[in-house]
RNA sequence: GGGCGCUUAGCUCAGUGGUAGAGCGACUCGUUUACACCGAGUAGGCCGAGGGUUCGAUCCCUUCAGCGCCCACCA
């Protein structure tokens, strides 16, 4: 009997032995759990970016996804979370052109195939990083299975996917207005553009009889009409005819005064315009903006694109401001228009202003040759995946967003102008898809789809895929339910009739105690390493699970580490106690039945019950604090308390049941302090406490 | 413009149709060998504002305010 333990919980000298233990063990992967193991249990990883580093977000997902994973292995499931990490397309080749700026060198410089060799560089040295932080933090993952969304196979699958698309005719190639980052010189999705509300100008301009107003005076030189709405009576003897009105002339040199000269404009009228808004009639520039262009195309209008993938007006916006960049040229022309008497007044204004959620550049919507992938079916797929209940999304009140926003959706922008992806596997093709084609592959892909998995050693002959295909859960941020998930089950039910997973969760998102977001750039973040470091791995799981309560937002404070660092304290010391209490001779074993033991026990295996059930409805605070009130006030203060002039055996023989069920209901929470003190338990015919039985 | 969430003790948050709870912090006592990372206590809340339903509301309905987030083609 180990007596002379230490009297604090050290996590230091334990957390790192106790994982080696585990991976040791092998019981990370299913096939080697112990017993007959007929109910699988599978779970989904979110795969971080290479770029990435562990954030709070991390910590508190994974610890979710692994006291889920750690209580479905406890109670005898056949259980698998496979890890792995995401290429992260236009974020990981961002990062490594800024380290090449660094060097004083380019990816254009460096050439295609250089740039790639020194990408894959990249990741080999900095791509596992994260991986290996699985471990601080106590996951459970089978390491055996590993994926990466470039490994060989993986790319097979993405490139089966495309052309079944293809072969379906669901993939075109088109020319459309897209978002265009000019700093990343690339094509991005509706998705990847944010909104920010900023201070600027609303220009009104005299276009003949009528003043409209503009925020992007610049893209007058690409205006082939003038839109109000059906029923806007006040210009109805207008609609269709063509206008000869006054503009700038832009074939007179930027030195030379500007002047002006007629033009013939269209009339159109378009349920699109809002007549309320403003003098009701808007200007329409079919190249560079997307509702333009739906305008356009609903009115045949023809399209002239004076902006090039730089951001600089090219020769369409004549000499006078071909070569300048877009803010350039919005201050020339509004000059030559004011000089010209065009320009009726200017007002300061607030508008939103789209910009590139990578690199923050402002976002230029251009005519672009882009391959699209046609979401009609798909999106049918992905409705009723969820309407039927295949997929149960908690909280429940996210499948009205996710309805809403596949039954407004447009064809996916899948090409992407970089070099670091997976290239579209067509012949002369230089483009690469958008991240999220594959990250759409995950669940399928990791499992060997599909193709069947070349049995490495020790595993089964039959593919992953058929063995542990569909998964049973994935939990994620918000963030990503319309990026990833609408996506993972729209490729699943098209491939495979299954949707790739039963249940989603959508966690809160970690804040900092002001409520502000946590950023790196902003100062904000908190790195869980070092909270780790302070505390220990299962305080800050433990602190994590007690805020875990289905909200948006968590207000992350370090006062629930505390507590959950003192809670660890507690328990190494009350089984130091009980190690101490029984007697030399005291036959440890793993009791089945509360019977004939003291009351307490009885209340033990209610709050058991409790316990699992409020795991298995995502109740991670609920679950956490009533184990922490009944081990610390119940059994703690009271019963060991009470127990302390006790020497009979129903006492020995309850406090030995309440350990040991109290150890197992806590692992999944704490799953390093308790397989520790479990391994300092004279227990015959014991195991590593994370295969031990569940008490329920 | 539409939608969602939140508003409870100094701080972060639970919670229930019927005398309000936890952790952290504060205060008072306690040198009892499991633990001072402890124990026994104390203080501190018209449960965001107004209205309604009810015998009764912090909880249900409604309006409003503040904060946060998501979606959207407001020039």
């Amino acid at each position: 009997m180990s007596k002379d333990l230490p009297t604090a919980y050290n996590p230091k000298e334990t957390e790192d032995k106790i994982y080696q233990l585990w991976q040791e063990s092998g019981f990370f992967t299913p096939e080697n759990l112990p017993g007959k193991r007929k109910e699988k249990f599978v779970t989904c990883i979110a795969p971080p970016n290479i770029t990435g580093e562990l954030h709070m977000g991390h910590a508190l997902e994974y610890t979710l996804q692994d006291i889920i994973v750690r209580m479905k292995r406890m109670q005898g499931y056949k259980t698998l979370w496979l890890p792995g990490t995401d290429h992260a397309g236009i974020s990981a080749q961002n990062v490594v052109e800024k380290q090449l700026v660094k060097e004083g060198t380019n990816r254009h410089e460096l050439g295609r195939e250089k740039f790639i060799e020194r990408m894959w560089q990249w990741r080999e040295k900095y791509g596992n990083t994260i991986l290996e932080q699985f471990k601080k933090l106590g996951l459970s993952v089978d390491w055996t299975r590993t994926k990466f969304t470039m490994d060989p196979d993986y790319q097979e699958a993405v490139k089966t996917v495309f052309l079944h698309y293809y072969k379906k005719g669901w993939i075109y190639k088109g020319v459309r207005v897209i978002n265009w980052c000019t700093r990343c010189a690339t094509a991005i999705s509706d998705l990847e553009v944010n909104y920010v509300t900023e201070k600027g100008k609303l220009y009104y301009i005299r276009y003949g009889p009528f003043t409209l107003a503009t925020t992007r005076p610049e893209t007058k030189l690409g205006d082939t009409a003038l839109a109000v709405h059906p029923d806007d009576a006040r210009y109805k003897e207008f609609v269709g005819k063509e206008l000869e009105i006054e503009s700038v002339d832009n074939s007179i040199p930027t030195g030379e005064p500007p002047k002006s000269k007629k033009i013939k404009i269209l009339v159109v009228a378009d349920g699109a315009v809002d007549p309320k808004f403003g003098t009701g009639i808007i200007k329409v520039t079919p190249a560079h903006d997307i509702t333009d262009a739906e305008i356009g195309q609903r009115h045949n209008l023809s399209s002239v694109k004076i902006i090039d993938e730089h951001g600089r007006m090219n020769e369409n916006a004549g000499i006078r401001y071909q070569a300048m960049k877009t803010t350039e040229a919005r201050e020339q022309i509004v000059k030559d228009l004011e000089a010209i008497g065009l320009i009726e007044k200017i007002e300061d204004y607030e508008h939103n202003v789209g910009r590139c959620d990578r690199c923050n550049s402002v976002i230029e919507p251009l005519p672009s040759e882009q391959w699209f992938l046609k979401m009609k079916d798909l999106t049918k797929l992905a409705l009723e995946a969820v309407e039927s209940g295949k997929v149960k999304i908690h909280p429940e009140r996210w499948q009205e967003p996710y309805k809403h926003w596949l039954n407004n959706i447009r064809d996916w922008n899948i090409s992407r102008q970089l070099w670091w992806g997976h290239k579209i596997p067509i012949e002369g093709e230089e483009d690469v898809l958008d991240t999220w084609f594959s990250s759409a592959l995950w669940p399928l892909a990791t499992l060997g789809w599909p193709l069947l998995r070349q049995g490495s050693e020790g595993q089964a002959s039959q593919s992953d895929f058929e063995e542990y295909y569909p998964t049973d859960f994935i939990t994620s941020d918000r963030g990503i339910l319309f990026l990833w998930h609408v996506r993972m089950i729209f490729s699943g039910m098209e491939f495979t009739g299954q949707a790739p997973f039963k249940d989603i969760y959508i966690h809160a998102t970690v804040l900092t105690k002001d409520g502000k977001r946590m950023s790196k750039s902003l100062g904000t973040g908190i790195n869980p390493l070092d909270l780790i470091e302070k505390y220990g791995t299962d305080a800050l799981r433990f602190g994590l699970a007690t805020q875990l309560t289905g909200l948006q937002d968590l207000r992350f404070g370090e006062d629930l580490l505390v507590m959950g660092k003192k809670f660890a304290n507690k328990l190494w010391n009350i089984a130091r106690y009980v190690m101490m209490a029984l007697p030399e001779d005291y036959k440890w074993e793993v009791k089945k039945s509360s019977t004939g033991l003291a009351p307490i026990a009885a209340k033990l295996d209610e709050i058991a019950s409790g316990v699992t059930k409020n795991i298995e409805h995502y109740e991670f605070a609920e679950a956490a604090n009533s184990l922490y009130h009944f081990i610390w006030h119940e059994l703690a203060d009271k019963y060991i308390e009470e127990s302390k002039d006790k020497t009979d055996q129903e006492t020995y023989d309850t406090l030995a049941y309440l350990l040991t069920n109290c150890l197992k209901l806590l692992h999944p929470f704490m799953p390093f302090l308790t397989e520790e003190i479990w391994s300092n338990l004279t227990i015959s015919d014991k195991n590593l406490l994370m295969v031990e039985k569940w008490p329920t």
